[in-house]
Parts: C-alpha cells; sequence; structure tokens
RNA sequence: GGGAGCAUAGCUCAGCUGGGAGAGCAUCUGCCUUACAAGCAGAGGGUCACAGGUUCGAGCCCUGUUGUUCCCACCA
C-alpha cells in the first residue's frame, strides 16, 4: 500500500506548508528566459491602508488562475506585485492617528511627517502582503513594488518633465473640486455624487435702474456674497428691457451687472441665474466669457473669508506675481469665519429679514461629495497642476478602437470610451505631503517656474538660488498610472523591461476603469509608445448575501481570512472563481463556501481510495492495448475536459472552466469511474487490477492539473502524495488533448451500460427495495457484447446478485426496465404488480411516443430538412430511430405481462 | 438627461457563436454499499418578467413595456 491520507482534508495542516515549499523552490519567480514566450500580469496594487477584502480575494484569486495556467502551459510567467501608497487615505489615518495623540501635521512639520509615515508604512504596509500570501497568490515576491518608491519616482518625475516640456502639463487658477475636510483638491473622477436633501431658495435682487425686483433661485445661498453678475438669456423676452442693466447684491449692497449668457436657461426656474465665479464651476466659463471679477469667499477649509485672507490675496496680486484668473477675496465680515454651514442659515437669516427671500422649495438634488470622507464638495478656483487631456486621449481611444486593448467582457469597451472622450483636464496637485512631492521649484526673487527631474538650485532666469519647491503631492493615480511600465524598471531600458512589457491580462473591478485603467492606457501610449496591456479582464463586486455592497459602515462586510481560516484558501477560492461571470456582481453566499468545501473534500477522499489501491508509490504506465471500455470511456471523457477547460480559459471563462471540473470530477471520475473499478480491485485478476490502477493514477493525477489553478494547495498536497515525476505540481506541464484518447464508440457503448444501471436504480426506488435486497438481473439486447464485457460492475452498481446477458428471457414475474438499447428484467415475484407494471410501461411508452413525435415533427419539416445543419438531422434521426427502438420493445413487454394475466 | 447590466427551480446563480431548460443549496424518499454522512442512490419543482417581431427553430437575436441595480452628466 502506497501512503496514506487523512480521513478528512484539513486545509490548515496543509497550506502554509504547501506555501512554504513553493517559494522555497523559487516557483514564483520569473527568471526572464530570452527564447521563451511570456505571459505578464501586474497586479492591481492594494492601498497599503487596506486589509484583505472580499474584492481582494476575487481579484487576486483570478489573477492567479490564470498566471498558473499560462506558468504550466510553458510560459516565462511573470505576476508582479506590489502595493499602492494611496496618499489620501494613508494621510488621513495617520492624522487620525496623531489627532488621538493631540499632535497636528503643522506641530512636526513636513520632514517630521514624512517620517511617521514611512514608519508607518513600514510597520503596516506589508499586511496586505501576507494576507495575500494565505491566499496562495503565486508573485514574484522578488520584484515587489511599491508606488512610492525610489524607482517609481523616478518615473514619476521623468514623466511630469516630459509632459511639462511638451506643455501637456501646465499650472494654473482652474475651478477645481475641494474638499474641505481633507483640505486637498481632488481630480473630477474622485467626486461622487449622492442625491441629498435640499432646497431651492428663491431670491430677489433689486434692479437699480428700473427697481423691479428679479427673482432666481439657488442651491447654495452662501455663495451669494461673491456673485459678480446675474445672468439673463439674451432671447429671454422677459428681460429683454434689462440688458445692460445691474442689479444690488442684497447684504452686500454691491452693484453688479446683469450678463447675458447662453448658460442662463429660459426654461428653467425664472431663467435668471446668479453667477458667483469662484465657487461654481459654471459661473466659472460665465465669469471668463465675460470677463467677471472672481470673488473668492470661502477659505480652503471651509470657512468664509476674513479680513486676513483679503490681505493675503491683495498682497499677492499688489506683488504682480498673480497668474491669469487670480481671485480677489471677500471679507465676508460679519460673516468671516463661519462654516458655509453655518454662513448658509446666517445669510437667509439675514436676506429674509431684509425682504430678499420670496420663497423656499424642498428639492433633492446631486450634491459632489469626496469619494474618501463623503463631506460635501466646494467647487473652488484654485491655483492647481493639470494634465491636458485631449492630445492624450486620442491615441487611448484610438488604441481600443482599433482592438489592440480588448476589454473583456466586451460591452465595458463602451464604459471606457465613454469616459475618455468626456473627460476634462486632470488636476493632479494634492495639497498633501504623503506621495510624490511635484517636481517644481519657484524662484523667490523672480518667480521663475523650473521643473527639473532633480532637484534645481540656481534659477536658470535671473541666477537667484532662493528657489523653493512646490509643497504639493501629486494624485496618487499619478504614479499608478505609470505602474505597467515604471515597475518593470522604465525610464531605463531594463532586460524586464524588454522581456515582459507589454504586459498580457490586467485584471481588475469595473468600478475603476475611469481612475486606472483609462490613465494607464493613456500613459504607456503617451510614455513607452506602446500599449501597456493586451487585454483588461474586468469582474464585478462582490456584494453581501443581500445584495448590498460591503461596506465598513454597513458592518456587512466577510474577511476572507476568517473564511480561509475556517474552509481553506482553495474553497473560498472555488467560491469566487465558479459561478462567477466575467463583469458581473456576485453575492457572497456562506453556503457555496461549504460547498466548495466539500468538493475539496470529495477530491480528499478520491485521492485517499486510490492510494489504499495501490501497493507502492512507482508510477504505472498507460498500456492503451489493455484498457476495458470503461477505462477507454473515462479517458475520453477526460480528454474532451482537457480540450473544454483549456478553451474556457484561453477565453477567460474561469467560471465555465471550473464547473466542467466540478461536474466531471464529481459526477463522472468519482460516481461511476471510481465505483467501477472496485470490481477489478476486488478481485483476483492482477493485470486487470493493474489496468485500473494505471487508468485512476493517470486520469486523477492529470484532473489534479487541471484543477491546480483553482485550488493549488489540495491539488500540490494530494499530488506529491501520490505516484509522481518531478518536484511539485505547480510547475508540470498543463495536459494537452490527445487524439489517441478519443474513444468516441467505446463512450457511446458505455453510456448503455450507465443507462441499465440508472433505469435499474430508478425503478428499484420507485419499489422502495433497499440495496441490501439483492436481485438477479437479465438484459435482453441487440448489444450482447457490451453488456458482456460490463456485468462485473453492473452486478455492483445495481444491486443485482449476478448479472445474465442473452436474448431474451423468461418474463414471468419479473420486473422489467426499457432502455433505448435494451430490456431488463429482474425476476421480483413477491414485487410484482401486473398492473402496476403495465401502468408503468404506459408512461414510459407515452414518453417514448412523444419523443417520437418531436423527432418526426422535425424531420418532416421541409424547412428544417433545408436549412439544418446535416449534423443535426443525422442527430434527430438516431433520435428517432432510438424512441421507434423503445417503443417496440415497450409494446412487446405490455403484450408479454397481458398475456401473463 | 445619457449609457449599461440584470429579470431562468423555494433561494443564489450558470447557460460561451439560436438546435429537446442546468448546478449548488433547500425539500421529499431510501441507504452507515470497506474513499468520502462534508457521503451514496432516487424524486419533486421552471409559460426562462411581459407583449410583439425575425427564423424551419428563440432563454439566447430585434422592437417595445414593466420592475430592478449601477455608471456617467454643471441643470441654477
Amino acid at each position: 500500500m502506497a501512503k496514506e491520507l487523512a480521513k478528512q482534508y484539513d486545509p490548515k495542516e496543509v497550506e502554509d506548508r504547501i506555501y512554504a515549499q513553493w517559494l522555497k523552490g523559487k516557483y514564483f519567480h520569473a527568471k526572464c528566459e530570452k527564447e521563451k514566450d511570456t505571459f505578464t500580469i501586474v497586479i492591481p496594487p492594494p492601498n497599503i491602508t487596506g486589509q484583505l477584502h472580499m474584492g481582494h480575494a476575487l481579484d487576486n484569486t483570478l489573477q492567479d488562475i490564470l498566471i498558473r495556467f499560462k506558468r504550466m502551459q510553458g510560459y516565462d510567467t511573470l505576476w508582479l506585485p506590489g502595493t499602492d501608497h494611496a496618499s489620501i487615505a494613508t494621510e488621513a489615518k495617520i492624522v487620525e492617528k496623531m489627532r488621538e495623540e493631540g499632535v497636528t501635521k503643522e506641530d512636526i512639520g513636513r520632514d517630521g511627517f514624512l517620517e511617521r509615515a514611512w514608519e508607518w508604512k513600514k510597520q503596516y504596509g506589508g499586511r496586505i502582503i501576507e494576507q495575500l500570501k494565505k491566499l496562495g497568490s503565486s508573485c514574484d515576491w522578488d520584484r515587489e513594488r511599491f508606488t512610492l518608491d525610489e524607482g517609481c519616482n523616478k518615473a514619476v518625475n521623468e514623466v511630469f518633465v516630459r509632459l511639462y516640456e511638451k506643455g501637456l502639463i501646465y499650472r494654473g487658477n482652474r475651478m477645481v473640486n475641494w474638499c474641505p475636510y481633507c483640505n486637498t483638491s481632488i481630480s473630477d473622477a474622485e467626486v461622487e455624487y449622492e442625491e441629498k436633501d435640499g432646497h431651492f431658495w428663491h431670491l430677489l435682487y433689486t434692479v437699480k435702474e428700473t427697481g423691479e425686483k428679479l427673482e432666481l433661485a439657488t442651491t447654495r445661498p452662501e455663495t451669494m456674497l461673491g456673485d459678480t453678475a446675474v445672468a439673463i438669456n439674451a432671447d429671454d423676452e422677459r428681460y429683454k428691457h434689462l440688458h445692460g442693466c445691474h442689479v444690488i447684491l442684497p447684504l452686500l449692497n454691491k452693484e453688479i451687472p446683469i450678463v447675458c449668457d447662453e448658460h442662463a436657461d429660459m426654461t428653467k426656474g425664472t431663467g435668471v441665474v446668479k453667477i458667483t465665479p469662484a465657487h461654481d464651476p459654471n459661473d466659472f466659463e460665465v465669469g471668463l466669457r465675460h470677463n467677471l471679477p472672481i470673488v473668492r469667499t470661502f477659505t480652503y477649509d471651509g470657512h468664509l473669508t476674513g479680513a486676513e485672507d483679503k490681505r493675503i490675496a491683495d498682497e499677492l496680486i499688489a506683488s504682480g506675481r498673480a497668474t491669469e484668473n487670480e481671485p480677489e477675496v471677500l471679507d465676508c465680515g460679519k460673516y468671516a469665519g463661519m462654516t458655509t454651514t453655518e454662513a448658509r442659515k446666517a445669510i437667509l437669516a439675514d436676506l429674509e429679514a431684509g425682504g430678499y427671500l420670496k420663497e423656499v422649495e424642498p428639492r433633492k438634488h446631486e450634491v459632489g461629495t469626496c469619494y474618501r470622507c463623503h463631506n460635501t464638495i466646494e467647487p473652488m478656483v484654485s491655483k492647481q497642476w493639470f494634465v491636458r487631456m485631449m492630445p492624450l486621449a486620442k491615441p487611448a481611444i484610438e488604441a481600443v478602437e482599433k482592438g489592440e486593448i480588448k476589454f473583456v467582457p466586451e460591452r465595458f469597451t463602451k464604459n471606457y470610451l465613454n469616459w475618455m472622450n468626456g473627460t476634462r483636464d486632470w488636476c493632479i496637485s494634492r495639497q498633501l505631503w504623503w506621495g510624490h512631492r511635484i517636481p517644481a521649484w519657484y524662484c523667490a526673487d523672480c518667480g521663475e517656474t523650473i521643473v527639473s527631474k532633480t532637484e534645481a538650485t540656481v534659477c536658470p532666469k535671473c541666477g537667484s538660488t532662493h528657489l523653493h519647491q512646490d509643497e504639493d503631492t501629486l494624485d496618487t493615480w499619478f504614479s499608478s498610472a505609470l505602474w505597467p511600465f515604471s515597475t518593470l524598471g522604465w525610464p531605463e531600458e531594463t532586460a524586464d523591461l524588454k522581456h515582459y512589457y507589454p504586459t498580457n491580462t490586467l485584471v481588475t473591478g469595473y468600478d475603476i476603469i475611469g481612475f486606472w485603467v483609462s490613465r494607464m492606457i493613456f500613459s504607456a501610449l503617451e510614455y513607452t509608445g506602446e500599449v501597456p496591456f493586451d487585454t483588461v479582464l474586468i469582474h464585478g463586486l462582490v456584494r453581501d448575501s443581500q445584495g448590498r455592497k460591503m461596506s465598513k459602515s454597513l458592518g456587512n462586510g466577510v474577511d476572507p481570512l476568517e473564511v480561509i481560516d475556517t474552509y481553506g484558501a482553495d474553497a473560498l477560492r472555488f467560491s469566487l472563481a465558479t459561478g462567477n461571470s466575467p463583469g458581473n456582481d456576485m453575492r457572497y453566499i456562506p453556503e457555496r463556501v461549504e460547498a466548495s468545501r466539500n468538493f475539496a473534500n470529495k477530491i480528499w477522499n478520491a485521492a485517499r481510495f486510490i492510494l489504499m489501491n495501490l501497493e507502492n508509490d512507482s508510477e504505472i504506465p498507460l498500456d492503451l492495448n489493455a484498457l476495458a471500455l470503461e477505462d477507454k470511456w473515462i479517458l475520453s471523457q477526460y480528454n474532451t475536459i482537457v480540450a473544454e477547460v483549456t478553451e474556457n480559459l484561453d477565453k477567460f471563462e474561469l467560471g465555465l472552466a471550473i464547473q466542467k471540473l466540478y461536474d466531471f470530477v464529481w459526477d463522472v471520475f468519482c460516481d461511476w469511474y471510481i465505483e467501477i473499478c472496485k470490481a477489478r480491485l476486488n478481485g483476483d485478476d492482477e493485470a486487470a487490477k493493474n489496468t485500473a490502477r494505471s487508468v485512476l493514477v493517470y486520469v486523477f493525477t492529470n484532473t489534479l492539473k487541471l484543477l491546480h489553478p483553482f485550488i493549488p494547495f489540495i491539488t500540490e498536497e494530494i499530488w506529491q502524495s501520490m505516484p509522481h515525476s518531478g518536484e511539485a505540481l505547480m510547475i508540470c506541464e498543463w495536459p494537452k488533448f490527445s487524439a489517441d484518447l478519443a474513444f468516441k464508440a467505446e463512450e457511446a457503448d458505455f453510456e448503455k451500460i450507465m443507462a441499465v444501471i440508472k433505469a435499474v436504480r430508478n425503478r428499484r426506488a420507485e419499489m422502495n427495495v433497499p440495496p441490501s435486497k439483492k436481485a438477479k438481473v437479465c438484459i435482453a439486447s441487440a448489444d450482447k457484447d457490451v453488456f458482456l464485457s460490463g456485468t462485473a460492475y453492473i452486478c455492483r452498481l445495481a444491486y443485482a446478485s449476478e448479472v445474465e446477458v442473452g436474448d431474451g428471457f423468461d418474463s414471468d414475474g419479473a420486473v422489467r426496465v426499457i432502455t433505448d438499447s435494451a430490456t431488463v428484467y429482474m425476476p421480483m415475484k413477491e414485487l410484482v404488480d401486473f398492473t402496476a407494471e403495465i401502468e408503468r410501461l404506459k408512461k414510459d411508452l407515452k414518453k417514448a411516443e412523444e419523443d417520437k413525435e418531436f423527432f418526426e415533427k422535425k424531420l418532416n419539416n421541409p424547412g428544417f430538412m433545408a436549412k439544418a445543419p446535416a449534423a443535426l438531422v443525422e442527430q434527430q434521426k438516431a433520435g428517432l430511430q432510438k424512441a421507434l427502438d423503445k417503443i417496440e420493445m415497450i409494446n412487446g413487454s405490455i403484450k408479454d405481462i397481458e398475456s401473463q394475466m
């Protein structure tokens, strides 16, 4: 006897040991083998602040399946791992921790803060990597990267300088989304719109020239102090007489012009719009068109501006350093220092007191919020760095339209194109410290801007050495956008970059197509001249069992590590991979993980059975000449599975691939083939025994290979217990379809035997005959040889005391069942009820006749005959023949019984 | 306002180029048959949301309707 396995599979005992073994063997390490084709995936780098959640588990399971599959297929395979510095999230975490200690950023300064941040990274940054290992991820850990490491920084500076020199990066006063809580600008992509209850406040502004009250509505009355005009539509008949007039801004008693602008929509509200260029994106545009003053009334941390704010701004303007669109700042007087919420209240109260508030209308509206903290975004004119998107988006759109990059499923192409087509200039500067500092310096003497890859020390314009670097850092996504090539060494022409770039498949969720995928594509095209990957495999979200998004606030998140601890990593992986189709959301159902665990255990026990029946560890060669019918059947079935699994993996249909394997292992191999082998294994024929062993081992170990990408731990553990050559399953060669193993005729013959066994079992169950009660089974069939070859296991599987095969049998007192190739008699006199038998047979007959009609209808349909493919027509003919045969047999039996009654 | 997804068994979902509706879980019946009770053998359960259309043939393709989810959009 060979090795013995425990009765139940215990993942805890196996997983860490196997993972250590893989690491020791350096199987994950890509060796940059020049002669081999490559397959490369770069991991979507998880945030260092993060803990492994179900989304990561799904994303990384899919990647690991693809990587392991390709590795076994013989590609030089690289899965490049790493983490993202996540500027805004990490900085928020550290600031929060400091707050608990009573320390602010300002207290410790930039260097002190960064010291803390790196310390934090050291402490927690590796956590999620360790968690990925628990999942079985076969990343090349020797190549692990971090978006804020030195290499990435080099790439970032390189890109920044190149784009700046091409005029594709610029700095200017523009309308940005400002998060007063995070105290930084964020990009358009980082704004999430949420429907909130709000109001429409109808205000009355007095027209200076005519004295009439002009009604307008606003959802943000607190911005009114910054109004520098009121807009009407030039074609609006109601207001033609007001062209060139002015209104008196309430509270400030300031005269502002009435302008005609297309932005004012006659069909909406009163057709009059207040214009606040400093705090509304549309109004900013209107302001530019009409050369209106831009008056800022909010501070960057969400309060109303006061005297000091105004002094600073005035000073800048007076110094002549102000750039285009530099906003003025208003001293908001009694409102200064109030938060925007307080100011809204106070201003509304004063407007009402002054008779300027006509009515209040409740209204739901979409409010922009920060994706990090979900506080309301204040649109704000601010001086920031931007990437000019138009020239970059164009090639990125073309590359996808030309099919150089393929989205799976295809529908996400549209999603991507919509995003790319609609994208506006990208605000990349952040008022944060944790991140890539913007490589720009300003001359204190002449105001010159110097953009440089290395530290600037002398002003090239005036020779001054009084330079200071821009205080801001770059959007995290600016460095993530370079990930597929910065991690391979770009801008250096490294061996890795040459060999592994462009990468192949990017696996990610549909939620970050805009944030990340699109930016990688245009970045790669611009800097490397190539697409970063050829395929983007999109998956959905993992939701909770009720279909809700898993979230911290709901507390409905399921911790993958706990699942692994309870059921094993393989069970989790299996659950995530199976029944999941590309691009669609899925629910996490605990029962499914349990079912997956059961499947793992099923495989485990199949292995146990095989091992129990082997004499030793040595391999047994497969002798194609010694095969029995059932051996040919299982080999042929296995062979088909090889082709199907490979095909589906190639198509990224991972769920279908593993489903087919599940069915094959459980329903075909275990439920049928193993059961059938027992007859030979328990018999005395040593040669037959050995053939059975050889086929069991062959099919099983090769099936382990097919299963390995999905459930790597258990398959590796079992494979190493089985007779094998080679160090590890994970570096075995992927099985190939083999014409030698395609036994179509034998498959069909064996199915006749299966049909008889199933029919007997079915009939026995109907009659409630327990397995312990055996009965003789007599098979009358034209295919005598087929049934004769299977008597040993028909006996076992059909609970027969003995099996006889012949042309006809004494039907007296026999229960009978009819398949399309045989009539089976079971002498069970005491159970035979002639009336019931006839009733059953008539039921069968009815079904057979329905079948006959079904096929005849098709075959008599001229349209079908003329247009259906030939193979299908043949199939229908065969079906009809089977039905006819069956009808004949049933009629014979009915007559037979009637004659005995 | 634009775009997309989903609607199939009691529940959760598969069903890849159109060719007699599937799985897991749950339910019911019988089994501790020496790999596995986390198991074995059976059974029941579906007008594939609705209405049209294309086709010899539609769960699948087209049009519309309803319900539902999501993404995008500056509607004051």
